[in-house]
DNA sequence: GCCAACGTTGGC
DNA sequence: GCCAACGTTGGC
């Protein structure tokens, strides 16, 4: 299994939306980046990965699970743009701001500390262990 | 194929 | 609201 980070502005589509979308999931839609494209079609059903408010909150908020592999971006005609489904799985007790995870010796190296702006990124298992247990999760 | 211009993102 | 970082676009 291999993990992911999802970010996103919360203002825009947040956990709680998320989370209402229920085990159905939901379209990780309207990445238009093709590294995080890249990322999106190596992604295997049961694929895990956190949940991340940028902007508002600044927080690793919950874990979420692919659904659905790679397919079409239904939000476009462009044929270049694909994307995965997700689902929530489990909230964080304690959300881990990114103020945490840069003061973190062993986290330094997330791609969410060195190239903030991807919006989809792979997460090392160690990033992985560690995040989960600031965060409380059993994961 | 290079590179300058431009738009977007996201932390501060 | 500002600005740095980065990706994309388009002229040459």
């Amino acid at each position: 299994m291999k993990y992911w980070l999802f970010k996103s502005e919360p203002d825009t589509w947040g956990w709680d939306d998320q989370v209402a979308k229920g085990a159905a999931g939901e379209e990780w839609h309207g990445v238009r980046n093709y590294q995080a494209r890249n990322f999106m079609r190596q992604m295997a059903l049961g694929d895990r990965g956190f949940f991340y408010h940028s902007q508002v909150g600044k927080a690793v908020v919950g874990v979420v699970e692919v659904c659905a592999t790679s397919h079409p971006d239904s939000t476009t005609d462009d044929p270049r743009w694909d994307c995965v489904d997700i689902r929530a799985v489990a909230p964080a007790q304690r959300p881990v701001t990114l103020d945490e995870i840069k003061a973190h010796p062993d986290l330094s190296d997330m791609v969410l500390v060195k190239n903030s702006r991807l919006s989809v990124q792979p997460v090392t298992p160690e990033e992985w262990r560690i995040v989960c247990a600031l965060a409380g999760i059993d994961a």
